[in-house]
DNA sequence: ACGATAGATCGTGTATCGACGATAGTCGTT
DNA sequence: AACGACTATCGTCGATACACGATCTATCGT
């Protein structure tokens, strides 16, 4: 394999720019959606990750490795599931790969929960 | 025993009035129970149980049951589940329990989510 | 006191999570 | 071509989720 597996979905242009602009009135979305976003946001260190994303616009792997009490492969396990979500994308560059928050996803998630 | 143990947080008083007023500034959640609450509704069953309390403001654990697709045992779980988390509240009314959602964390629950 | 009913809990089986170390693949550098 | 750095994946483990049927408990009518 070329591309690690779980990556078809890794987008290769410049998809992790600043989220500045996010104005998507963003379709809502169903309930097994909603479930499957929420599922992953349920838990401590998951959530930390998209706080980091959050605040630093767009990270390496090994940025949050430094910052988190957790292996290297732990890390990487819950972006795998954040990945699995869509609530973050990674960008293959070079021997590394940056990760930002999909603020589309995140987006129709506070709707659908400000909604309940 | 005299109330089923897990029961321990159940209000006895009126609590599952209607939830009108939810006027709760709310303090704010720690990261711990955003995922907590997060991970109770990751499940497509827990969110439509939240759905049908929320419309119909107090729903008994057989109405429930009847306007789902699984055992009234697996219901049961669900709800314990989301009473763990403290979504929801359960009040025993005679041979049958009262459910509805507990809006102060409800609430509490969409602020941080709206602040990510 | 008895039986019916509602609902929680138990016991089981399967599947997924969360953590880790070890391994392997990919790219840039030497 | 070989090396080193960076990450994803694999294999494993214990713990937890999820679904079910069976059972237990508590309450209401009679």
């Amino acid at each position: 394999m070329t591309v690690p597996e779980s990556f078809a979905n890794a987008t290769s242009g410049p998809s992790c720019q600043v989220p500045e602009a996010a104005p998507t009135p963003g379709e809502p979305i169903d309930d097994e959606t909603l479930a499957k976003v929420a599922k992953a946001l349920g838990n401590p260190t998951r959530i930390k990750i998209i706080r980091l994303l959050l605040a630093q616009h767009t990270c390496m792997t090994g940025e949050l490795v430094a910052q988190l009490p957790l292996a290297q492969s732990t890390i990487s396990e819950h972006l795998r599931l954040l990945r699995e979500a869509q609530l973050i994308q990674g960008e293959i560059e070079g021997p590394r790969t940056s990760y930002c928050v999909n603020q589309r996803i995140l987006t129709a998630f506070k709707r659908a929960v400000a909604d309940l």
